[in-house]
RNA sequence: GCCCCGGUGGUGGAAUUGGUAGACACGCAGGACUUAAAAUCCUGUGUCUUCACGGACGUACGGGUUCAAGUCCCGUCUGGGGUACCA
């Protein structure tokens, strides 16, 4: 019987959809385990390699935990909302919810035939108004609901307005906007409505606020900062710039010291847990208050160093620090005012492009030093950020570098506070951070060392009232609101322009019907040309922002685990059971933006007691990415005839022209490449094309040749031999230059040459690169697919994908094939045989065979446990070969083998189940045991070192002791010849491992 | 700059607590079967040296700890990822 993968795998496929296999039990004896995937985005180029990677590592799990006897929720949904398809929908006035049906369709298919024991009957998708009507009632939760720093968690803003009712605001101490006002119980009642709504905003963990937004003119819209990367949009490569709007916004840096908390109790890799410390940026310091002179007003900077006041040689403020037109003097005003529009038409990409630049202003103005009342000048400067602490700082040249180049920049002074514990500390450069050291020049801190001077400076300072201490977070709000059309509609109306939340019966609200997906000629978001009807109550305005793509994904982990109720968003008890993923595997490129959002959206519901929960997912893996491997890349060189003329009066210009092929080489794929070679008409034009550009660089940068000809007319007129030789050295310099793009450009070695270079970069469509799933399933099936991606190397790893072994592992599985055979062939024989004792003895299995057997279930529990999957294939491929070797034929060795490989490769295994007779699938059956007695060594093979080298072994039984050991070892005759008659100094016997002499 | 993770044959990668470095697979070389190819099977394959037995070297580099180091410690080089005028 012939190894039919594609019969076997359709087969199977079938049988897993129709008996519902994998269905998860909301409940019941058994403990349960939650392996969750992160739910892809349905793009129109479907899946390729990379995408299974992690559902291949996750399904594995899935499925091994099933047999270990666990009840495991293992969902797949969609992320559906998002920019490619809205954009598809503005070329082509498709409405995105068909294409987006389109891709799914297409993403359905593909997985299934990876067979992925997913239970689909819990698929969710965050574009069904089934689905966002929850990712509304969430938000319309977070918006009525303020953080009580007391309690340190978020309540209903009920409570706050009682409060208010009662004590006014004085007593409260809430997570709010830094210029809320104080007032009264009775203050609070007499204000107009349109003022308690304004003052609540203050409050609110979701709120309608102004602030310095990343605007991105290409896309239309505002974007997170975790959407940025060097200061252009994420997606499109669009520039960024500030701009300062009234945006829906999360109040997540009320969670920001949870956040941080929370980290120490998962169980997720460290750079990603620090990646998320870094982001959060908690850093502790005090306040300091600089009085202005000659006003009332004072500065207030925030300064981790206090320690370092006495070294405050001026003050620097953001240029959009609200005291910058109250400070600066009359004759400083047109610089200062021209700086500051300068300061603020930069692009948020020209201020990290020129990052040393040093530009800034003089105010005309000066403080008073706190301690010394010295004046200290004030200046403007770009690199103090509006955004972070109070928008000013203190500068301290001689300890801080920045302000230690915008002294040096402007010559201002530079006084030197704390002295470094060695003179070398400071031998590099002038700055010197001053992590430790002796204070000095610094009245009564002199003496002291960094840590106690900082605990005094703070003391001093908040004894005299000019600040406290106090911690800054880098974490900044989240801006909520998106001017798209393509995601959840805020379910906001706006009513004398106050904002109201709708009624929980009047979810969902659903995404209108628009003319075209663009914004109005007004600017207005796509939702705001929908019809007129499209109004609450028929007459007031909704949001026209929607929410962005981090919304739905926030939650959407709670809903698998009750994903048909239409009552709430996840029922208590099921969320009760299900408590959290106990396994979540996916990219590494979310650890800032999703894994964020999704930790502050879990507090936040089990503040409220929706859940019991404060995390999202106690374990997680990321998986590493597959990047495209195809565009090898070769030089492209000429070789001359033998033949070739050589007159004295051209051979200037032949070297002319030869060094000009040297210095600018030609570079041409593999793929044109063997084109190429096979004469194929295409390529050479291809190629032709691309010498006839270079020629004609070649006329212009080397026109100076006789006659002006061009470099080929040259070699034609010299009947040289154009040739295309691909074993040339590659320059690999050259090569970079030519393509600065190809960043990871990897170099073949043959010989000691560079003979190609290979790119490597993430797989995309647009760098047809792609290769996919199914084009591997077709050739060798979707086991060898999934057993190949796991054997590729450690999940974590990013690696080029290429196919160079997948035929080692697709033989391992016609081996199994082969192997089950002969079992399945012999035990009918031995059930047809005569006498009852000749099939026993047939029958049982030798002590080699069930050795093995159990150190491979060892093993392979082991990897699966450590998430090792890539050791476990090589495992199994060992089995099999000893297996094989021993010819052996029992259904005792088999059955367990097949259960063990069973998540690795389900459908191969389910399909010998069957055959050795099973009914069941083979995914229900108990994961076998591993038995330590199969493993017991009657023989140990000691290894005979000298000095630490081993230089023989030596069998010995296992029950033999320690000074046993050393007797034979001396006694034996190698030892002896090794020793050459001297006595060691000293023998080391490590039981059962390894034996030492020191000589 | 700062933070995190790496560096092992021709290649992907093993070595779980310090105990025979290179498992497993690819590739390559040789052989068997075949008219031939594919498929399959067998043998070899870290480097240098030797006809061979064997010997020497070897986990980026330089030191150290230890009977013993890919593994632990110190320093250097180098690759990747994250982050950045965050005071």
């Amino acid at each position: 019987m012939e190894y039919n993968f594609k019969e076997i795998e359709n087969n199977w496929q079938a049988y897993w959809a129709k008996h519902k296999t994998f269905a998860a039990k909301d409940g019941g004896d058994k403990p349960k385990y939650y392996v969750l995937d992160m739910f892809p985005y349905p793009s129109g180029a479907g899946l390729h390699v990379g995408h299974p990677l992690g559902y291949i590592a996750s399904d594995i799990v899935a499925r091994y935990k099933r047999h270990k006897g666990f009840n495991v929720l293992h969902p797949m949904g969609y992320d559906s909302f998002g920019l490619p398809a809205e954009q598809y929908a503005i070329q082509t006035g498709q409405h995105p919810k068909i294409t987006t049906e389109q891709n799914i369709a297409r993403y359905r298919e593909q997985l299934d035939k990876i067979g992925f024991s997913f239970d689909w009957d819990r698929e969710v998708r965050t574009s069904d108004p089934e689905y966002y009507k929850w990712t509304q009632w969430i938000f319309i939760q977070i918006f009525n609901s303020w953080y009580n720093k007391t309690t340190d968690k978020a309540e209903n803003i009920s409570s706050l307005i009682a409060e208010f009712e009662t004590n006014g605001n004085a007593k409260v101490n809430a997570c709010s906007e830094e210029s809320v006002q104080s007032f009264t119980a009775a203050q609070w009642k007499a204000f107009s409505e349109k003022e308690q709504s304004d003052i609540l905003m203050d409050y609110r963990l979701a709120y309608l606020g102004v602030a310095y937004v990343n605007w991105c003119p290409a896309l239309g819209t505002v974007l997170a900062n975790d959407e940025i990367k060097d200061g252009v949009s994420e997606r499109g490569g669009h520039p960024v710039e500030r701009k300062l709007m009234k945006q829906w916004s999360m109040r997540i840096s009320a969670y920001a010291q949870r956040l941080l908390d929370g980290l120490d109790t998962l169980d997720w890799t460290d750079s990603l847990k620090e990646a998320q410390r870094n982001w959060i940026g908690r850093s502790e310091g005090t306040s300091l208050k600089f009085k202005i002179q000659n006003s009332k007003e004072s500065i207030e900077v925030f300064t981790t160093r206090p320690d370092t006041v006495f070294g405050v040689s001026f003050v620097t403020l953001a240029p959009e620090h609200e005291l910058v037109a109250s400070l600066t003097t009359t004759e400083n005003k047109a610089t200062v005012e021209a700086y500051v529009i300068q300061a603020k038409n930069r692009s948020e990409r020209e201020r990290q492009a020129d990052i040393n630049k040093i530009t800034g202003v003089f105010t005309g103005s000066y403080v008073e030093h706190p301690f010394t009342g010295k004046q200290v000048p004030i200046w403007i400067g770009d690199y103090v950020l509006a955004g972070y602490g109070t928008g000013a700082v203190m500068a301290v040249p001689a300890h801080d570098s920045r302000d230690y180049s915008f002294a040096k920049h402007f010559g201002l002074p530079v006084l030197e506070v704390v002295q470094a514990p060695s003179p070398s500390e400071r031998a590099g450069g002038e700055v010197y951070d001053a992590k430790e050291g002796k204070l000095i020049n610094s009245d009564f801190l002199n003496g002291l060392d960094v840590k106690d001077a900082v605990k005094k400076a703070i003391a001093e300072i908040e004894a005299k009232g000019l600040g406290k201490g106090k911690v800054n977070f880098r974490l900044r709000d989240a801006v909520f609101g998106r001017q798209r059309y393509w995601g959840e509609p805020i379910p906001i109306y706006y009513k004398n322009d106050i904002p109201y939340a709708l009624n929980e019966n009047e979810l969902p609200l659903v995404l209108p019907e628009v003319d075209k997906y663009l914004p109005t000629e007004g600017g207005e978001p796509p939702l705001a040309r929908a019809s007129s009807s499209w109004k609450y109550e028929g007459k007031y305005d909704y949001e026209h922002s929607t929410m962005p793509g981090w919304a739905g994904s926030s939650w959407y982990f709670l809903r698998y685990m009750d994903p048909k109720n239409t009552t709430a968003f996840v029922g208590k008890q099921l969320a009760d059971y299900w408590q959290n993923v106990d396994l979540y595997i996916g990219g590494s490129e979310h650890a800032t933006g999703h894994l964020l959002y999704v930790r502050f959206w879990t507090k936040f519901l089990k503040d409220l007691g929706y859940i019991g929960v404060d995390e999202p997912a106690k374990k997680l893996i990321n998986q590493g990415m597959i990047q495209g491997r195809s565009n090898f890349v070769y030089r492209v060189i000429f070789s001359f005839g033998a033949s070739t003329p050589r007159g004295t009066d051209i051979t200037g210009s032949y070297d002319l022209a030869t060094n000009y092929f040297n210095e600018h080489p030609i570079f041409i794929s593999k793929s044109l490449m063997d084109l190429y070679k096979k004469r194929d008409p295409i390529a050479k034009r291809i190629v032709d094309k691309r010498i006839d550009e270079l020629n004609q660089k070649a006329k212009t940068a080397v026109g100076n040749y006789p006659g002006s000809m061009s470099i080929l007319e040259l070699f034609s007129e010299l009947n040289v031999d154009v040739n295309i030789v691909n074993n040339d050295i590659l320059d690999i310099e050259a090569f970079k230059s030519w393509r600065a793009d190809f960043k990871n450009a990897e170099f073949i070695l043959e010989d000691g040459k560079y003979i190609c270079g290979v790119e490597v970069e993430k797989m995309s469509k647009s760098k047809y690169n792609v290769v996919t799933p199914d084009d591997i399933a077709e050739k060798f099936g979707s086991d060898t697919l999934r057993l190949y991606e796991m054997f590729l190397g450690p999940l974590e790893q990013s690696k080029p994908w290429n196919t160079n072994g997948i035929t080692g592992v697709h033989g391992f599985l016609k081996k199994l094939w082969k192997l089950a055979q002969q079992t399945i062939e012999a035990d009918k024989e031995r059930l047809l045989a005569p006498s009852p004792s000749e099939k026993a003895g047939d029958e049982v299995a030798s002590k080699g065979e069930l050795k093995t057997l159990h150190k491979t279930i060892k093993k392979i529990t082991e990897d699966i446990e450590r998430f090792s999957f890539n050791t476990s294939i090589s495992n199994f491929m060992i089995c099999v070969n000893e297996l094989t070797d021993a010819k052996c034929n029992k259904r005792a060795i088999l059955e367990p083998l097949l259960i063990c490989l069973s998540p690795y490769a389900p459908h191969i295994t389910e399909e010998l189940w069957k055959q050795l007779g099973h009914i069941e699938s083979i995914s229900t059956v108990a994961f076998p045991e591993f038995n330590e007695a199969y493993l017991v060594d009657d023989n140990v093979n000691y290894p005979v070192s000298f000095n630490g080298k081993v230089k023989f072994t030596l069998e010995l039984a296992a029950t033999l002791t320690v000074p046993e050991v050393e007797a034979i070892v001396r006694a034996n005759e190698n030892t002896l010849k090794f020793l050459d008659g001297k006595e060691p100094k000293k023998v080391i016997v490590v039981h059962k491992k390894i034996v030492n002499m020191v000589v």
